[in-house]
DNA sequence: TCGACGAGTCGAATCGATTCGACTCGTCCG
DNA sequence: CGGACGAGTCGAATCGATTCGACTCGTCGA
């Protein structure tokens, strides 16, 4: 027991269990408290850049503790950091689907913003929204799509007493101890609607199985109230739905675009959906704007990597709007009290839906 | 100092600074012990379903602790249990593009398989590759696309050493306290050119600006390669460089198709490169395959949900084997050696190549 | 009747950092 | 020459969980 620790090169361990597993430990602040000779306070003001009572550590000192730490490969340890203080820098996502364009560019721009402020994101889930809610612990957690159902919201309340900051995306919820991000989908739905009526009455309905299953405040409803207060014949055939993956957006298009009576305009309640549809015009022979009018909602950056580029609803400058807000929200000491976030939606006008357009960009071959 | 603590309803906390900010603190262990009546170590060994010295808890006791821990609304505290047991539950992943498909289906495939353990996903960083070494800190972390320099390899090493386990996807690394996933691309792509050759002699080239910059080991040889090897001449401008986005591909795309001279196929040595080309192709009223076959390089999801379906080469059912490899070292205990994992590639036949599938899905309309 | 045993519980040390109050020296001013 | 002061440093408590050894009781067998 004489032995001093620290034999770091001694690398004979064979009397490990199944062959020499080296596992050196990773260095710890004491560690390099000891060998530069100083307390281990000294070291972590070293690294934390704060003073203690009196002033700064000297400067001599600071080197002496920044080369022992560089000697050691010293990284100080996030979790012990973390219980201590209370703050994780760590930003937590709860996202329905992260292959969505929607999702995956919350994702990208909270990531962006939080790593510009020494955060990392953290994705808590893919689609399952309560499992979610058994997770949350950071800084800051955001939720998408939040329902406003009375369970959700006692979930909601229980994180928000207990200390948690939430910002959670709804387009019902209110403000209540969370911050509350609404970017209200239903007018812009309108909108969408509005723009195809100005050129088409066969209109096709791209929707997501959910919002079929439960209509009020979905994004289905702009369709069916438009249609019937135009006087237009709602065509049961002419609506399709589709689940949470590409692939079923896909084949839904293609089953509306392969009628007969095909519609001349469709309104995709995503822009995922909305490409999709383009996709399957095209592999169906069909000219888009000319054959068939798409239009999307969301205005994701993805409606902008497509030809034509999309005509889509959506919030404007919203992701990057969107992560400051989640990013500020961890940060803050709190002093700003939570409150209602809206971002209004407009029409973002491209070529799936511009008739006026040459019917193709073509080239001489 | 005779008060006992505990004093949780005293709700008039108005001496705080801005106005009654009211933040509960959150429930520890050790308020869930004291209103059951019972140690902390019982409280814990409900919660981890461990035994202490004896058996396990009595039941009786676990039931009066669990109501206990309800009614604080008791959330165990996860940074404190990583400092003690040293384990994280978490899985950190540095990828070189969030949403380039390669990368989203790595995060949604491991994403996936971390949950089905009980692990959380954390997005290290996105992009750049030499932060996120410095934040590595987790059960396991994936770094994607390694380089084999000495800096990496340096890096790498130290991080290995003080325990911190990694996989790390790399054509040229070598397992060496990490695993290393080897899916090399160079053979694939030899493939993907071999696949044209059959059909095409005017092939061009849409590559990443990088692969061109440092053209040895990259998927720019084997183009340059085959051409040469079959005599045929290596036309500068049908060669073009597209950067780390989707419009930039797609501008490159656009183009080499509007050339008088353009080619007959393209080699993309991405998948979303090479689905840019296809949207490109059809925004200029190019039929894929029979104006422009495309293959791309990588077997991504995606591939599939583009009409037509893309030709393109890669590993198979890669994304969620990685996955497994990934979760399994974070669950490790320690007894399997690191080692190398090898995915060979193989040609995945779409429709973006097929010159013998009809014209076109073609629709009486 | 006594001792061994084991089920159930507890006390206290511990993980690695942060942070507050206290302490040690020079230095400077009166 | 003495005391105040401040820069720089340190010791020790603390965050919230885990976990090991030790302790308390019934119970059962000899």
């Amino acid at each position: 027991m004489v032995r001093a620790n620290a034999g770091g090169s001694t690398a004979h361990g064979s009397s490990g269990p199944a062959g020499g597993t080296n596992v050196r430990r990773r260095p710890t602040l004491r560690m390099v408290a000891e060998l530069a000779g100083v307390s281990t306070a000294t070291v972590s003001y070293v690294f934390s850049g704060r003073s203690g009572g009196g002033s700064g550590v000297a400067e001599a000192t600071a080197k002496r503790v920044l080369e022992a730490a560089e000697q050691l490969n010293y990284r100080p340890n996030r979790a012990a950091r973390t219980i201590r203080t209370g703050r994780s820098d760590t930003v937590q996502l709860s996202l329905h689907m992260l292959s969505d364009p929607w999702s995956l560019a919350v994702a990208a721009a909270v990531n962006d913003e939080a790593n510009r402020h020494g955060l990392t994101t953290l994705i808590l889930a893919d689609g399952d929204w309560y499992a979610a809610l058994e997770r949350v612990e950071s800084d800051v957690a955001y939720l998408d799509a939040a329902v406003g159902s009375d369970e959700v919201r006692r979930h909601l309340q229980a994180l928000a007493e207990r200390g948690q900051r939430l910002v959670v995306f709804s387009e019902t919820l209110e403000p209540d101890g969370y911050d509350v991000i609404r970017s209200d989908a239903i007018p812009g739905c309108y909108l969408a609607m509005d723009h195809l009526l100005e050129r088409h009455t066969a209109i096709g309905c791209l929707v997501a199985e959910d919002a079929v299953r439960a209509p009020e405040h979905s994004r289905y409803t702009p369709y069916l109230a438009r249609m019937r207060e135009r006087g237009l014949p709602v065509v049961p055939e002419h609506t399709a739905t589709y689940a949470n993956t590409q692939a079923s957006a896909f084949a839904a298009a293609v089953a509306l675009l392969s009628r007969d009576d095909r519609p001349t305009a469709i309104y995709a309640t995503t822009d995922f959906a909305a490409i999709a549809a383009i996709n399957a015009a095209h592999m169906l022979g069909l000219r888009v704007p000319h054959d068939v009018a798409v239009i999307g909602v969301g205005n994701t950056p993805d409606a902008q990597s497509i030809a034509p580029t999309l005509t889509t609803v959506g919030p404007t400058d919203f992701y990057r709007r969107q992560a400051e807000i989640i990013v500020a929200r961890a940060l803050d000491s709190g002093a700003t009290e939570p409150r209602l976030h809206e971002f209004p939606w407009s029409l973002v006008p491209g070529g799936s839906t511009d008739l006026d357009a040459p019917p193709r960009a073509v080239r001489t071959l």
